[in-house]
RNA sequence: GGUCCCAUCGUCUAGGGGUUAGGACACCGGACUCUCAAUCCGGUAACGCGGGUUCGAUUCCCGCUGGGACCA
């Protein structure tokens, strides 16, 4: 049988982190079964659903590389479907009107406090024929009162459930839309899920919707309910712990490769193996390899798995992927050699795409900012005579090239008896403002002849003042 | 509070009745070196506690503790 499995998000925000780890999951599952990953919009608040949110969702979905088959579905349109259903359990005696007010409703839940009970619904309009029609009702599923109901869980195992403990739950609200529970039911079982693959927060609504799908005579999906992600706090991850959007992640310089290899690793192992391209997680990926605890997010080793990723990128992309960072710090680069080049010096060091633009903003300005530190430490009388050297030899080349420059240093080093660091950091400080850039000669190939010496010979002016 | 879930280095995890408990991130040292990275080498570091079961439990069972989620 062919294996569905669906994500359903409720457009009230962007996507989060957590979300995409399950859309992940059910993406990497259908990919491995050569199944389905269909996509579910669950809309049916209208005062938290937005559009926007709708499109957001679909864009970190798609920036991640989710593929989905088939058309979305919108449960907003299929409010008949639900409303038609629960009437029709009403006839069919498995569920009922209820038109209990709130102040009942309250009344109800502190007696039951008080007297030691729990606070739950009574079933008090199970059997109430006399429904005044003035009131506003909704519709409640009648539950099982006796016995307990099993879920049978790919990741958490056999968890059972007491029947005593569930109430009767409304299923549709008196303004004609379904709850969560109910619509999920029906959705899944229309859209022919096999496999509902969600997060653990989710494992104590199960028994519910297992008695609505046995009340409605459709067959059970197979459920996996995955582990959370924590905060180091080990609670939910929420937005005090940090970036909580797809989207920030994104804007932070992070791949959409490396943020689906280090998502998919909370949880989800495949022996000692760290690094996953898309193939290998596609054909490795089981339900069986996820582990049942939750997991802690680990910024450090996003930040360390991101610049694996950068490493392994060719320039060419990390190029288009840093302009526009570049771009927005105000730096006049463009998608040419020069940019290439740069890149290609960072690519090593740079831990996220922002950091090319963080690093690297020398290489674009008219006049170099020099670091305070960096000035006094390295741009003082101490050093002049050194950077008048460079000058007067670097001057005599027309052109810079890797074993030329070299070249030149040994020839000054021999000369002055100065080591390297002592040429190379004045001579750096001089060319970028900061005592920490790419290899010197790389720097210098890069720059030029031309910014280079006109560089150096403001930074010589500057300690002459 | 009720229900449910979880428990191996700081973190992500492998493993599983008898192992020197493995890997990765981070951290610390070393090599390389013009700075910083990268890379390579080495190091510190874990089976929450108590009962069982067993010749033997970190592994299986129960309880506790701790953490989490959901509902209220």
């Amino acid at each position: 049988m062919e294996v569905r499995v669906r994500f359903a998000p409720s457009p009230t925000g962007h996507l989060h982190i957590g979300s995409a780890r399950t859309a992940v999951f059910n993406w990497l599952y259908a990919r491995h079964t050569g199944g389905k990953f269909l996509l579910r919009i669950e809309d049916t608040d209208p005062e938290r659903s937005k559009q926007e949110y709708t499109e957001a969702i679909l864009d970190g979905l798609k920036w991640l590389g989710l593929d989905w088959d088939e058309a979305l579905v919108y449960q907003s349109r299929r409010l008949a479907v639900y409303k038609e259903t629960a009437e029709k359990m009403v006839s069919e005696g498995k569920a009922y009107y209820c038109g209990c007010t709130a102040a009942e409703l309250d009344d109800m839940r502190e007696k039951a406090l008080k007297t030691g009970g729990k606070p739950r619904y009574d079933g008090r309009c199970r059997n109430r024929k006399d429904h005044p029609a003035d009131r506003p009702r909704v519709i409640r599923f009648q539950s099982q009162s006796a016995g307990a109901t099993v879920v049978e869980d790919l990741i958490q195992g056999r968890v059972s459930f007491d029947n005593a403990e569930l109430d009767d739950l409304i299923i549709l609200r008196s303004d004609g839309t379904p709850t969560y529970n109910f619509s999920a039911v029906i959705d899944d079982h229309a859209m022919k899920i096999t496999h509902i693959i969600r997060g653990n927060d989710h494992l104590n609504n199960t028994p519910r919707q297992i008695q609505i799908y046995q009340a409605l005579g459709y067959d059970l999906p197979a459920f996996a309910h995955h582990p959370l992600i924590l905060g180091e706090d080990r609670s939910k991850l929420s937005k005090r712990h940090g970036a909580t959007g797809l989207t920030q992640y994104r804007e932070e310089g992070y791949l959409p490769e490396a943020m689906v290899n280090f998502l998919v690793r909370i949880g989800w192992s495949h022996g000692d193996q760290e690094v996953f391209k898309t193939k290998e997680m596609i054909e490795y990926f089981d339900l069986k390899d996820l582990t049942p605890s939750p997991g802690v997010w680990n910024q450090e080793k996003l930040v360390w798995i991101n610049g694996d990723y950068i490493r392994n990128t060719p320039i060419d992309r990390l190029a288009d992927l840093a302009l526009p960072f570049f771009q927005k710090k105000g730096y006049p680069a463009q998608k040419d050699d020069y940019l290439l080049a740069i890149i290609k010096d960072y690519q090593v060091r740079a831990k996220t795409i922002a950091d090319f633009a963080e690093m690297a903003g020398f290489y674009y300005v008219e006049e170099v900012q020099y670091d305070p530190e960096a000035k006094s430490k390295f741009l003082g009388p101490d050093q002049l005579k050194i950077l008048e050297i460079l000058r007067d030899r670097l001057g005599g080349l027309n052109q810079f090239e890797k074993t030329a420059l070299e070249g030149i240093f040994q020839q000054v080093i021999a000369e002055t008896g100065l080591k390297m660091k002592h040429i190379a950091q004045p001579l750096r400080v001089a060319i970028a403002g900061v005592t920490v850039t790419a290899g010197i000669t790389e720097v210098m190939t890069v720059l030029g002849p031309q910014r280079t010496l006109s560089r150096l010979n403001r930074a010589i002016r500057s300690i002459n003042l």
